[in-house]
DNA sequence: GCCGATCCTGACCATTCAGTCATAGTGCCA
DNA sequence: TGGCACTATGACTGAATGGTCAGGATCGGC
């Protein structure tokens, strides 16, 4: 079941689910401009004319699977206040991204290309949610290191080391496939995020928690 | 003066040059197929018959620039022993990497969106020089640790943890310049690189050199 | 001033592209 | 049974694509 919702009830709705499924792949491989409607409608098994049926432009389809992707990324880091743990918040959201490069890695890859692209179906997104999100986590972190919680630095550039060590997995995997010489299972992924977790928070001057402390 | 090389003498050489340039640029933004070569010519402002002529094929001129991009990926960590120092050594790699984001970030972009693509131009790569310096220097990385000169870690999730924090710089400034509300300046990037460098080396139980220690 | 090599380009071609349209099948409720 | 909305699709179109080719310009060496 890798379609995409199958709710909606409607009658064709699994067909719009199957051509989004086909497009984030294809859209993540080649890019808006590189795919073409009917590389989408083989991947869906149907006629290009249904494609177009379903989603009155390939602009459309790919608004589409761009706003379904942007709706996975959210995390526990989102709903943190200056009274939590920052050493678990951060582990923790180490840890979801991590999770979110393998179980999704077409999405990220739909997103790294957007903004290698230049991002222009971004506009929006950038300047409303994706800011107000920042600027909040922003405050967060500051709160942190004005308490003394952790080691000061520039949030930004915290943030940016995050998301790029963590999305690596997904956007790189094929580099990383090639020169490990074998895909990374899924206990390669935990030993990845766990050696995260241990550099960045002992980077920042916080502590591991235990849960999240290497068994070796 | 962006242009290539401007050298070979050759009479048209510098056309050859130019195109080059259009071309890295428009690779890096719409990826191979995303690109025609009429827009490169137009980038070039050159006719797309000319183009044709120093390049026999568009996959040619790709070829090309690949190779030009890959061109650029050498450092002082190439020629790393066992007996130099990690923290050194790793903090200047930080530096160049991120140096190279800033002063080369078609490359990288170009680099990123052939990955991205499924990498289909770098069997070769992969398997030739990429894998036998990946070995070189994950042999190094293992002889610091066994010496306890750092902490014994996984040398590949290093190396991807350094290549994609400096590389983000590059790939996604665009999210960057949008989320930060300004353009990077070079002190800015300075600024990143110290941070990259105390989080990392600290992570990696080193102790930051004095010369790449912040002024703060 | 001639010649061959390099450089340059407009005209052209087969293919693929996104998107339209007219037509036809299908499910459902009255 | 009729009717209507939704679903489906083959045939088509104008524009753009990568690439060819034949002919012409320009150059250095003799």
């Amino acid at each position: 079941m890798t379609l995409s919702k199958m709710a909606d009830a409607g009658v064709g709705a699994k067909n719009k689910a199957r051509i989004m499924d086909a497009a984030e792949k294809a859209f993540a491989q080649n890019g808006f401009k590189g795919t073409s409607v009917q590389q989408i409608a083989d991947g869906a098994g149907l006629p290009k004319t249904n494609v177009l049926y379903y989603f009155k432009s390939k602009q459309d389809l790919y608004l589409a699977v761009l706003q379904q992707t942007l709706s996975l990324w959210n995390s526990r880091f989102d709903q943190a206040t200056a009274e939590d743990d920052p050493a678990e918040i951060l582990a923790s959201y180490i840890t979801e991204k991590v999770e979110m490069s393998r179980t999704h890695p077409v999405a990220s890859k739909i997103f790294a290309m957007e903004i290698l692209n230049g991002a222009p179906n971004l506009n929006r997104y950038f300047d409303d949610e994706h800011a107000k999100w920042m600027a909040s986590r922003i405050a967060i972190l500051k709160a942190w290191m004005d308490s003394g919680k952790m080691r000061r630095m520039d949030p930004y550039y915290l943030l940016f080391h995050i998301w790029s060590s963590t999305q690596h997995y997904a956007d790189f995997a094929v580099q990383v496939t090639r020169l490990r010489g074998a895909k990374m299972k899924k206990a390669d992924y935990q030993a990845a995020t766990q050696q995260l977790i241990e550099v960045i928070l002992t980077g920042c001057g916080l502590t591991v928690p235990e849960k999240y402390r290497s068994s070796i």
